[in-house]
DNA sequence: CGTCACCTTGATGGATATCAAAAACCGTGG
DNA sequence: CCACGGTTTTTGATATCCATCAAGGTGACG
């Protein structure tokens, strides 16, 4: 892939939105094109952060080390997310990315990246609005893992999946990056013997199809009914 | 209380970190001080954002509706706090905060906000440190759902009240917001029933005492083993 | 001193983790 | 094309934990 490609498709990103033309080349300027491979991680938790990055290519899985010493899935990330927002200004990294295929990313040496907010206004509130999304994000996700029931947090995995590796097929969703059950299970909270059964049953009535490493979610709406059966307001 | 002394003490919170003094002022001239009774909400989920939030004195609790239709307590939020980072570039709030006690805080319309930071680098760094922070701490509370064991959720809930509405005295650290079972159980995603028993058990083994509204850690470093049994890092 | 709200404790059932084993899938190499 | 081995997935049996239901106790406050 050409980088002029690349970088073109970062500034469609909602870090380069309404930037100034000028400000959008400083910010590519500072920048450098890093690639990883299947496998790799961008960062591990722990780590004091010396980077900021913006996906432009592959796929991204970031985990974190519950108290028992499994890797708990929080989210994907693909081309146009910045990873990780939550860590540049702190003293480490919250959690672990890894590269779940090959993958280019933008990087900014946070304090370089520092600097740069300080003179773009317009760069400092991106960042500010993405932050907030991201808080909101796992902070939906904290209360739905407080539901009891288990199809409920299984659903809102799969929703969250959709959004964050779906690709519209005329089948349904397809879940682009290799979930087994036992991924599944460690968003959810769950064992994958559960999330195994959970996702038969939903097979045989035509909600989801799923193989080895495969995810298809063929009935968004009514995985979405049993993720959040209605009640008052969203 | 006098406005003064409150907005000296205001002065001294993340928000105004290193800020110059000719921004302390333009910031503490754009504010307004609001009042709120205990039991009022200062916002509600769903809301349209039109404010952002310095609590100056009492203290908030920050809840969220599951899909059950419970509120879960997500935070408890004291004087020098900022509420809502995560909201005040969004749609909509992503939660209630409700006064607890009697609260006083500074009060800025999220447009004016934004256009303050627009005019202060400082300002805005401090706006996204704060930000890390919190979805930092969501993406924690996210995994410590996960946690199959429940005396680990009480344990991590604990620690955060502690963090939150913790205060020092000679007996250990005392919780100074009212926090029934009902409370602690909303932020654990459990019963009452099972906290209470939990809570009996650990009060016979001297690791808390409790009574009606009333809670005190006597052993919080055997609760933050409870928490996080140790494994390799943090 | 009575009422109300909160807390405790016990008994029970159901949901899900755990253990065990077999089946499906995939890539590989014959 | 087919057989093989490892990995993933499915399914079953059992045990455990926790939610639920029920009843009684305790403290606060009028």
């Amino acid at each position: 892939m050409e980088k002029g490609v690349l970088r073109a498709a970062a500034t469609r990103s909602a870090l380069f939105s309404q930037l100034p033309p000028a400000e959008t080349s400083r910010l590519l300027d500072a920048s450098s094109l890093r690639q990883f491979p299947a496998g790799q991680a961008l960062f591990h938790q722990g780590d004091v952060p010396e980077y900021l990055f913006q996906i432009l290519s592959g796929l991204v899985r970031v985990t974190q080390l519950n108290s028992e010493g499994e890797q708990i899935t929080l989210r994907i990330m693909r081309p146009g997310d910045l990873c990780c927002v939550a860590a540049f200004r702190q003293r480490s990294y919250p959690a672990t990315a890894t590269a779940i295929k090959a993958t280019s990313v933008l990087a900014w040496r946070t304090n370089s990246f520092v600097a740069l907010t300080q003179q773009s206004p317009a760069l400092a509130d991106n960042v500010v609005c993405i932050a907030g999304d991201r808080t909101r994000e796992m902070l939906q996700r904290a209360t739905e893992m407080t539901g009891k029931c288990i199809a409920q947090r299984i659903a809102a995995s799969l929703l969250r999946l959709s959004a964050q590796a779906g690709v519209r097929t005329p089948a349904g969703i397809h879940i682009e990056s290799p979930v087994t059950r036992i991924d599944l299970a460690s968003m959810a909270g769950l064992t994958y013997f559960t999330v195994s059964r959970t996702l038969s049953a939903w097979q045989k009535q035509g909600l989801v199809k799923s193989g080895r490493h495969r995810l298809t979610i063929l009935d968004i709406s009514r995985i979405s009914e049993i993720a959040e059966p209605r009640i008052g307001a969203g």
